[in-house]
RNA sequence: GGAAGAGUGGUCGAGUGGUUUAAGGCGUCGGUCUUGAAAACCGAAGAGGGUGCAAGUCCUCCGUGAGUUCGAAUCUCACCUCUUCCGCCA
């Protein structure tokens, strides 16, 4: 959510930033409203004001004996008047605050203007594309004939859009959680567990309500939501907090599966397990000083790098444009990794600076060492990576002309000392 | 799921209808004293919002939301969370 006092300063300024994500908003409706809301608050404070002193008054004349009963009509009338105004102060701030929850985060200064991913630009590129003497499979067909990843039973299970792994499928799934979690311990992330179903407090901290609901998983009978991101759970664990100074940044790992609905999506860039309702992903979360939050957001970046740097994967990065930034970053870039049999880069992590639109939000807030009044912080995440499209990029790189699948050097260990992914198993 | 009890500031805890402007302790910060520290003593300090150039001033906040009342931390109702006991359960 955005600042509403900077708002009223300077509404054409937010104007603008909305227009650059391809938003025409009426900011002068969400002024019309905002202004009324604050003359009937002068009034309604005032009536409160002239309430309390007449009821203290009361208060003493009755201890003194005396007769209150024309003061006590007098003070009924006035409470009938800040029934009224009251109500309908409320629903003007409601109508504020409710608007202001669905409009994204202004694009950062730094955020390249556009309109489309067309216009992102590529930021670097790591390594090369592999090179191989014969045809790379895509990871469908790597996966069946190896008999690691079985398709058709999942939605047999579930439905189309979940994949099932076996044998050593299944515990590459498992090794690369692990790996992504030892170094993000090792990069001074704490590791963490948390729920996976959320109730809508925390899911509208985050951004995902009230915009999104068609997106996520809901179970209506406990109105609770299962996570379309570790993000949404790690990031309020400190809602409603004033957290000190000296304690940040503060940095979190976590592991979780991530569900989206993917509401409309059917078909495209659907193949294999490159879009699924449920996947796993290790996320990692910053709070953090506002002043450091852009050099916090290059740090992050570079830790989602070097676990691709180290699976020996190419990747690019690219940046965000406005017109492609997600609802909540003001500052986003994707890491996208090579899959030769597919084709194509994939999307494996999503670093944002989210500045103090979330923390608004969850109300998470700082306090330095003297008189200085609670700040919100600064709140950042990035994948580290989510899981599917690194194991697709993995199986079709490290592929064999027989179509074996060679294990990385770094994945050994966490492959309980297994080197190659064969059909014999 | 059932029963009982409880939710007050950073924390512990008093307050059960009216100068509560939320006591007091601990912790924190500043000062006095000291070579320095500790101790002792003195003092300061919550959050959000409105208004004003400012000093200031006003409103709201005692788990959450409604209600009763001239007036609610205090009374009523609903919900949430925690504790204890019982039941069920990986």
């Amino acid at each position: 959510m955005i600042d509403i006092k900077k708002f009223r300063e300077d509404a054409d300024f937010f104007k603008q930033k909305w227009a650059a994500r391809g938003l025409d908003v009426d900011v002068n409706e969400i002024l019309a409203w905002d202004t009324e809301w604050r003359e009937s608050t002068v009034k309604v404070e005032d009536l409160k004001s002239q309430r309390n002193v007449a009821s203290k008054q009361i208060g003493i004349m009755k201890k003194n004996g005396e007769d209150a009963t024309s003061a006590m009509d007098a003070v009924r009338d006035l409470g009938e008047q800040i029934k009224e105004l009251d109500s309908k102060a409320a629903e003007l701030s409601n109508k504020v605050s409710s608007k202001l929850l669905s409009l994204p985060n202004p694009p950062s200064e730094f955020t390249p203007v556009g309109t489309t991913e067309e216009d992102n630009p590529e930021v670097r590129r790591w390594g090369t594309k592999a090179e191989f003497d014969f045809t790379p499979q895509a990871h469908w067909d790597l996966g069946q004939k190896l008999d690691i990843l079985d398709l058709p039973r999942a939605a047999k299970i579930s439905g189309s859009g979940f994949y099932l792994w076996k044998g050593a499928g299944a515990r590459l799934e498992r090794a690369l959680i692990n790996f992504f979690l030892d170094q993000n311990t090792e990069n001074g992330y704490k590791e963490t567990w948390v729920p996976f179903v959320v109730n809508p407090k925390a899911m509208t901290g985050t951004g995902q309500l009230p915009k999104f609901s068609e997106e996520i998983y809901h179970a209506t009978e406990d109105n609770l939501y299962l996570v379309p991101t570790a993000e949404v759970p790690v990031t309020n664990i400190h809602a409603d907090e004033i957290l000190d100074a000296k304690d940040l940044p503060i940095a979190y790992t976590a592991y979780t599966p991530c569900f989206r609905r993917e509401a409309g999506a059917a078909g495209k860039d659907s193949r294999g397990i490159l879009r699924v309702h449920q996947f796993s992903k290790v996320e990692m979360v910053k709070f953090v000083e506002p002043s450091t939050s852009y050099t916090e957001l290059e740090m992050l970046l570079a830790d989602a790098e070097h676990l691709l740097q180290q699976l020996g994967l190419h990747y690019r990065v690219i940046e965000l444009c406005s017109g492609d930034l997600g609802f909540s970053a003001a500052r986003c870039y994707d890491i996208e990794v090579w899959a030769p049999g597919t084709d194509r880069y994939l999307e494996v992590s999503s670093c944002s600076n989210f500045e103090d639109f979330q923390s608004r939000r969850c109300k998470i807030r700082y306090k330095g060492d003297k008189e200085k009044k609670a700040e919100l912080v600064h709140t950042l995440n990035g994948s580290g990576l989510a899981l599917p499209r690194c194991i697709v990029a993995l199986m079709e790189t490290y592929q064999r002309a027989d179509g074996s699948i060679e294990v990385p050097d770094v994945l050994v260990p966490y492959m309980g000392g297994l080197t190659e992914i064969t059909a014999e198993g």
